[in-house]
DNA sequence: GAGCACTGC
């Protein structure tokens, strides 16, 4: 060993020597705040010391006038006193579970200590700290890295869809949404490059946190240089602590931080309200005119019920006003939900209005908001939380295949947050219109996690790929229902993802790499071979983004006049390529947006995922092409559709409109649910045969929705395997299908190579195969 | 003759 390594501290070979202090004396050690700390042993006055240096000890540069000013705000926080205690227990295990309040600086300060710790820059790794949300892994990116007097991006950064602000070799920590960690373990599933993964609001159940967790415990056993922290709310932590151990006998070490909120009232209705939203504006009225000041947050379910509350409380507040203008003052409404503009859902900041009269009673704002507020969106100021103690729910039944949307009872878990809202910035009150007996009987402890309220055909074809055959014996936190898993297997294997043997084929392989449903990806990927992958391309994005469709209440015939001068009368998926289309032709703007009803933001969001997936198809050669003819070019997309929606499909019965989704009719008794309509806003002239369809809708009835006309013959030619007759209960949709299987067979069957991937056996797509790289 | 809770790749 050559004498100028330095001894005493390998970890320190990464710099350069001249601030190893390597051959020019030891004064030049000492300006290394680093110099001493030994990876995963680093005390609390260690790393106090190099933070209150006037060096930074990560970029070796002095610090910024504003440095100090926020590391004096930093030490406040209660994460901060516990920083010793934290230490230690990283150094000593493997996987830690953490649960710290709001308001205790957890998701700032425990990624920075563990920087200290780990020191991930020497090893050439990276400390990961994963969101839910992609607002929250950005903004908290920033703010991290201006704690660390770094630049964003540098050694400090974020990585979400459409955006990596990191730079390969200098960033050492890195925020993240989960489901951007989850793809990177497909391309390395023992996720090497990372020293220590955090998981942070664990508790919110997320889908890909859950498998995240799963695929960590894992990774433990194998990778025993990697840390694991799993940060949540206190009522999981318990759950986590076991699921976590790594001997029978023993839970993971829970580490604990108090929270910094204000003490919340919480009040009861005597008996059940019978009408939560009129009891929701009593409630709120109640408040305005008897309460001390502060602003109220009332929780309904959704954009109707929402825009329709704020109309009443409106109504009625501008009443008490003018009746009793001396004791009441006046009262803003403002909505707030996830489809409304960002520019009207920043008005939930503005101030509450001002008195009418210079010694007036004070003004009050009310915002009426879904779930968005308890989780994505923090409002300060908020003092009364009104909760009638619902939401809308994502349920996922596997019988029919289907996912709705059902307005249900939250969990107290949910009630706890919504009232904590109450007590950001001062002691303040939740009433909650239900019983105290309800809340303690009737809601359930935790909203079910989202694993068990999915279709789970991505997250299966996610775990194949990442090598994990056994689906059923996966160590889920929460194992999904078999049936939902038997449901995504089958899906899959009718695409030819999974051979018959629940191996992932090549095929299968390269759909995972697609940020889509399979049925998507599968699409994508064989359009080529029907000349219209340019177009399929574009109407794939079209489906990923939220509906483009503007519908303003008040201008409902304008809306749809302008609708109609878009649509293609032969299938609403060929709207939405001429949708597309034109605002490429009219240069994106947002004007022609505008006066044709279209969301220019959800189009925006289509052209970001139509590049994404153009790259992907590119990394994996799958061309680009289209035809000039359009009518030629019109029939083939809609036959490349049926390769991805074969399942999708519906036959007309009768002359009432009514239509019956394929093999849901089980024997002589269709189920209700395989009763189906197009929906009002489908484009079609004239009602087909036979349509695929995109979604299932069941509102006032079930209803089909984006919907285009396809032929029998297609189907069969196709997907033989899933319109195989010998499956199919007898009816009027089995003789269709018999016609046309008769009518194939009198030409004589010349099978057609187009879509024959169905069946799993073409090794071409196999070859152009890489696992270069991510998207 | 209709309605998108909320995220994420």
């Amino acid at each position: 060993m050559s004498e100028s390594k330095p001894r005493d501290n390998p970890y320190l070979a990464h710099l350069p020597p001249s601030q190893r202090g390597v051959g020019t004396g030891s004064k030049e050690i000492t300006k290394d705040p680093l110099f001493g700390f030994l990876p995963r042993k680093v005390k609390g006055d260690q790393v106090r010391k190099a933070m209150d240096g006037d060096v930074n000890p990560f970029t070796k540069q002095p610090h910024s006038g504003q440095y100090k000013k926020i590391l004096e705000t930093r030490k406040k926080l209660p994460v901060f006193a516990q920083m010793d205690e934290f230490l230690k227990i990283f150094s000593e295990n493997q996987i830690i579970v953490m649960v710290g309040e709001t308001g205790s600086g957890k998701t700032t300060q425990i990624p920075q200590f563990v920087a200290y710790s780990d020191l991930p820059h020497t090893k050439g790794k990276m400390v990961a700290c994963t969101q839910p949300r992609r607002v929250a892994a950005m903004s908290v990116a920033k703010r991290v890295a201006d704690e660390m007097d770094v630049q964003l991006g540098r050694h400090v950064g974020y990585s979400i869809r459409f955006e990596d602000m990191t730079e390969a070799g200098t960033t050492f920590l890195k925020y993240m949404t989960d489901g951007m960690l989850l793809r990177e373990a497909m391309n390395d599933p023992s996720l090497e490059r990372y020293s220590t993964i955090i998981l942070d609001e664990a508790h919110e159940r997320t889908l890909a946190t859950d498998i995240l967790m799963g695929l960590l415990k894992g990774i433990a056993k194998k990778r025993k240089d990697l840390k694991i922290i799993i940060m949540s709310a206190t009522l999981d932590a318990l759950k986590f602590q076991k699921y976590f151990s790594l001997r029978s006998d023993a839970t993971a070490p829970l580490f604990k931080v108090p929270g910094r909120t204000h003490p919340v009232e919480v009040f009861y209705t005597q008996e059940p309200e019978p009408d939560y939203v009129e009891a929701a504006i009593r409630t709120v009225l109640m408040i305005h005119r008897a309460e001390d000041p502060g602003d109220i947050l009332l929780f309904l379910t959704g954009e109707e019920e929402i825009e329709d509350a704020c109309r009443k409380i409106k109504l009625e507040a501008d009443d008490l006003l003018n009746q009793d203008p001396s004791s009441v003052g006046p009262l803003s409404c403002i909505p707030l939900y996830s489809s409304l503009p960002p520019q009207q859902q920043q008005r939930i900041f503005d101030a509450a209005p001002p008195p009418i009269t210079k010694d007036g009673p004070p003004g009050r704002k009310v915002v009426v908001s879904t779930n968005i507020a308890e989780t994505s969106l923090t409002i300060d100021g908020i003092v009364y939380v009104v909760d009638p103690g619902f939401s809308k729910q994502k349920v996922y039944n596997p019988r029919i295949r289907v996912e709705s949307l059902l307005v249900s009872p939250i969990s107290k878990a949910s009630a706890q947050q919504r009232a904590g809202r109450a007590g950001r910035t001062r002691p303040g009150k939740c009433f909650r219109l239900y019983t105290e007996k309800d809340f303690m009987k009737e809601l359930e402890e935790q909203t079910h996690p989202e694993i068990l309220r999915s279709n789970l055909s991505n997250t299966v074809l996610e775990l194949m790929k990442l090598g994990i055959k056994d689906l059923v014996s996966f160590d889920y936190v929460d194992a999904p229902a078999p049936e939902t898993l038997m449901r995504a297997l089958e899906l899959l294997n009718y695409l030819a993802a999974l051979d018959d043997d629940g191996n992932i084929t090549p095929l299968g392989g390269i759909m995972a790499e697609f940020p889509l449903d399979p049925q998507l990806a599968k699409l994508l990927i064989v359009s080529p071979e029907f000349k219209c992958s340019n177009e399929l391309l574009t109407i794939t994005a079209m489906m990923s983004v939220p509906n483009v469709w503007l519908r303003p209440n008040n201008q409902r015939r304008e809306a749809d006049a302008a609708k109609a001068a878009l649509t293609v009368p032969d299938g609403d998926h060929l709207t939405l390529l001429n949708v597309y289309n034109q605002y490429v032709l009219n240069k994106h703007d947002k004007n022609w947006c505008w006066t044709n009803y279209l969301s220019q933001r959800a189009l925006q969001q289509a052209d970001n995922v139509r590049a994404q997936l153009q790259r992907t198809m590119e990394r994996f050669d799958i061309d680009l092409i289209s035809l000039s003819d359009e009518k030629k070019l019109f029939v083939n997309i809609r036959q490349a559709l049926v390769c991805g929606f074969f399942m999708q499909v519906a036959h007309k019965e009768g002359e009432k409109g009514n239509y019956l989704t394929v093999k849901d009719n089980q024997a002589s008794q269709p189920s209700l649910i395989s009763v189906v309509a197009l929906h009002p806003s489908c484009g079609l002239d004239t009602q087909p045969e036979w349509v695929i369809f995109n979604e299932f809708v069941l509102t006032t009835r079930p209803y089909i929705r984006t919907v285009s006309e396809v032929k029998a013959e297609w189907l069969i030619e196709f997907a033989a395997n899933y319109f195989d007759l010998s499956t199919f209960p007898d009816g009027e949709t089995k003789r269709a299908l018999q016609r046309a299987w008769n009518k194939r067979a009198g030409r004589g069957d010349k099978k057609s190579s187009k879509g024959s991937r169905q069946d799993g056996s073409d090794e071409r797509l196999a070859k152009k195969r890489r696992t270069d790289g991510r998207d």
